[in-house]
DNA sequence: CATTCACGTTTACGCGTGTAAACATTCAGC
DNA sequence: GCTGAATGTTTACACGCGTAAACGTGAATG
C-alpha cells in the first residue's frame, strides 16, 4: 500500500479518531498544513481509491474510517527504512543515534527496561 | 537534502567506492536495477545539480564522489521516519518490532550489549 | 583528416503527488 | 418548488522522479 506523505497525515488522524467526516479532517489538519478544503477532499478521495479508507454514507455525506491497520503500515514503513539504511538491523540504528548524540538518558532508560522485559519473556 | 530512492542507490555506491566514473556506477548498478546507461547518467546529473555529488575532471571524463556525508543523510532519513511514526522515540520502535515478531534473539543480544556499553559510558 | 567512440548535456514523457478550482448533487429552509 | 449551503466528483496543473532517447563534443584511431 503506497501512502504519500500528505495522505499519511490524513490516515494518522483517522486512526486516532474515526469515523470522521471530511469536515472533521479539514478542521483538524487544514490550518496545521495550510490545506484548503479542496485539498482534503482530494486526499480522502485518493485514499478511498487506494482502498486505504472506507466510506459509509451518513445522510447526505460520508463517514470515513481507515481500511488498513496502522500497525501494518507502520511496520511496512519502518522495515523499509531499516532495510535501506541499516541492513535491516535494529542495533546499528540505535548505535547510529547514540553516535550522534541523539540518544537521551531517557531513551536509554526506556530501552534498557524494554530489553530487560523482553529478555525475561525469554 | 532531498535524495530520491533511485538516487540513493547511486549515493550508496559512491559512499562505498569513490571516486568513480559514470561507467563504474553503471557497471555496479546497471544490471541489478535494470538501468540503462542513460538512466545512470541522469541520476548522476541530478545528484550533481542537488550538490550531493562533486565532480572532478579526469581527462575527458569526470570522477564522481559524494559531496555529503553518508552519516548525515542516514541520520536525517531515520530521524524523519522516527518522528513521523514513533513520535521521535526509539523505544517504541524497538517495541513495535518486537510485538510483530521481528526482533530476533540475535537482535536482542546485540541491543542488550549496546545498551550496557552505553550505560557504562554513562 | 574523417569517422567513430565515449562521455557529458539536453530534452522527453508518463506517473504520482501536492495543491486546488470547477462542477454536480442533495438536503434544508423559504 | 426554488435557492443556497454543504459535500462529494471531476478536472487541472506544476513539480519531482523513473526511465531513457537524442544531441553535442572532444579524443582516439584508421
Amino acid at each position: 500500500m503506497q501512502i504519500s506523505k500528505a495522505e499519511s497525515q490524513v490516515m494518522q488522524f483517522l486512526w486516532e479518531r474515526h469515523p470522521a467526516t471530511a469536515s472533521d479532517v479539514f478542521a483538524a489538519l487544514g490550518s496545521v498544513n495550510d490545506w484548503s478544503e479542496a485539498t482534503v477532499k482530494t486526499l480522502l478521495n485518493r485514499l478511498k481509491k487506494k482502498g486505504a479508507v472506507a466510506t459509509e454514507p451518513d445522510g447526505k455525506r460520508f463517514l470515513y474510517r481507515p481500511a488498513i491497520e496502522r500497525d501494518a503500515w507502520v511496520l511496512e514503513e519502518s522495515s523499509h527504512m531499516l532495510n535501506r539504511l541499516f541492513d535491516g538491523r535494529l542495533a546499528p540504528l540505535v548505535s547510529h543515534f547514540s553516535n550522534h548524540g541523539k540518544l537521551s538518558r531517557e531513551d536509554l532508560d526506556e530501552l534498557r527496561d524494554l530489553i530487560e522485559r523482553l529478555d525475561d519473556e525469554h
